[in-house]
DNA sequence: GAGTCTATCGCAACACGTTGCAATAAGCAT
DNA sequence: ATGCTTATTGCAACGTGTTGCGATAGACTC
């Protein structure tokens, strides 16, 4: 949780990633990699680009967004879209899962893999379609909205 | 399939809901609700403001995004966000569906209330969420994809 | 260490969507 | 028909995210 710090291990497996695709480890990616790990799990582009900036006033949006893709290129981070369709971002670290927006009173649960394999059990039997757990975010009413409204 | 007008119905029923909320019923809004049932389905913000302006050059985003709001909020249209984020809307008429975008092949399937139904039912049985299917936005492999990848 | 190649950076512009505000015009009452 | 109230419009600016391009600088060779 919020260690601050990029796990140790992360920045070399990086290293030797870009390395291997003839790219280069740039300190600005070190500090990017840096605020996501201590962002735990979700944080909008724009926040992300916030707190890379106290660090480094001269970043611009652009790289970060760029590094940002190249994270997820290599697997080492991810993002998904939350229900007004801003991006938010987190490292593959992070304990894969899907997100349930309430419209009833806006709360945000987690869903972690053990309560969504049923549902991607459902999804693939009735699709053939092998749904990713980390772009699934529903929208809908938790069961305390529903038993208020008496739905 | 894209008739190019509103149902009939439909323009009657929007005046009279809008009277009863001290709203009124203009050209603009006539247009886009045309457009809109026109589009038969899928259509972004962008596509929507663009056949809005052939048809009435002087509209701007913020009154097509506006009214759209309206729409909604009166529940005679639905947006959704694509896997890229971006937003995508139709009229309330239009069956209830959710989406399969494939990261294989780019394909999307449709997701009609029948194969849906397990789906939804898997999700409440295991989160208590009843979660909107017009909201359901999936991406993973669809089946052809996986067998091509051997996964 | 100097030179070369090219990935990365910063900038500027764009695209989509949202919001605040002043001007317009819809709908109602007279 | 005229005037009044206020919902709606258009404009302009902003926020988030993307893209093209010239300049910078990282990594490798000699």
């Amino acid at each position: 949780m919020a260690t601050g710090r990029a796990g140790e291990g992360l920045t070399e497996r990086l290293q030797v990633a870009l390395k291997g695709r003839g790219q280069r480890w740039t300190e600005q990616r070190q500090i990017i990699v840096d605020v996501l790990a201590a962002s735990d799990g979700h944080a909008t582009g724009a926040e992300l680009i916030e707190r890379v900036r106290e660090q480094d006033p001269s970043a611009t949006p652009s790289t970060v967004y760029r590094t940002l893709d190249l994270l997820e290129e290599l697997g080492l981070a991810r993002h998904h879209h939350g229900p007004d369709g801003r991006e938010t971002y987190h490292l593959e670290e992070t304990v894969e899962h899907g997100h349930l927006h309430c419209r009833g009173c806006g709360a945000e649960q987690e869903l972690d893999a053990a309560a969504a394999a049923p549902i991607l059990k459902a999804i693939t039997s009735t699709t053939g379609f092998s749904a990713d757990l980390d772009h699934l975010s529903l929208q809908g009413l938790c069961a305390a909205c529903r038993a208020a409204q008496g739905v």
